[in-house]
DNA sequence: CCGGATCCGGGAAGATACTG
DNA sequence: CAGTATCTTCCCGGATCCGG
């Protein structure tokens, strides 16, 4: 925990784990899908601004790791719910950490942002 | 550099800063550059992998984010420290979190990768 | 020692149209 | 309702050379 040294710098298995998370609609989804099973049409709903396309794809991502479970119900309609896995749970958790900083600090940000613009201006 | 407004990061601010942590570098350097001040050519050794490129723009971005702060010393050769602001070392509380997930969990990551890719392969 | 500038390939992402 | 398929565009990121 409290070591000199970091262990980032070894191998990375971490970073290759966090690149999928960190994908653009990848904690939208997982958070839109925190609070029960959701159907797909409910998270294109939830998660506003993402494709089609996209949400296939980055759900069928977060199945492959094994952070989301996809259930058929074979009705017609047809019928498809997307439910996080208990570790996609743990990670919400500390995603929650990382949205409430996110929200805490977003005016100092963009503050600091427009702030580095101006200095950095061409004029 | 001039960045558009697209139509998500404007009902989202919260996804829009959290982008630009969840770049690719962006975790690894903040990690790396959490235990104090730290010249531009140690965390190029400490983030390994990492292109000159990619290390100059992520500590941009961060920089103008007001994450890090970059002090010159003009000396001959030059030097250049980066250091954490306050809010990055709270960021860096709840990143700690997130590496401790990856970690205890990648080998069931991996598993889930495996077991999906051997179901949906194509015979 | 710490970068900036430029060229270029590949994957991410948008738009659109079609299907079981 | 819940996706596929295809095409195109964009920008991330590596490689390389140059500058203070």
């Amino acid at each position: 925990m409290a070591d000199t040294a970091s262990p980032v710098t070894e191998a990375c298995p971490i970073v290759e784990v966090l690149d999928h998370v960190a994908g653009k609609w990848a904690i939208g989804i997982l958070v839109a899908a925190a609070h029960g099973p959701v159907r797909f049409t409910a998270l294109e709903r939830e998660v506003e601004g993402i494709s089609r396309r996209m949400l296939t794809l980055t759900l069928r991502k977060l199945e492959r790791d094994g952070l989301l479970v996809r259930t058929v119900y074979p009705t017609v309609p047809p019928r498809v719910e997307y439910t996080l896995t208990d570790i996609a749970r743990e990670l919400h958790q500390t995603l929650v950490g990382l949205t409430s900083w996110a929200e805490k600090h977003r005016g100092t940000i963009a503050e600091a942002r427009r702030s580095y613009d101006r200095h950095s201006a061409t004029p």
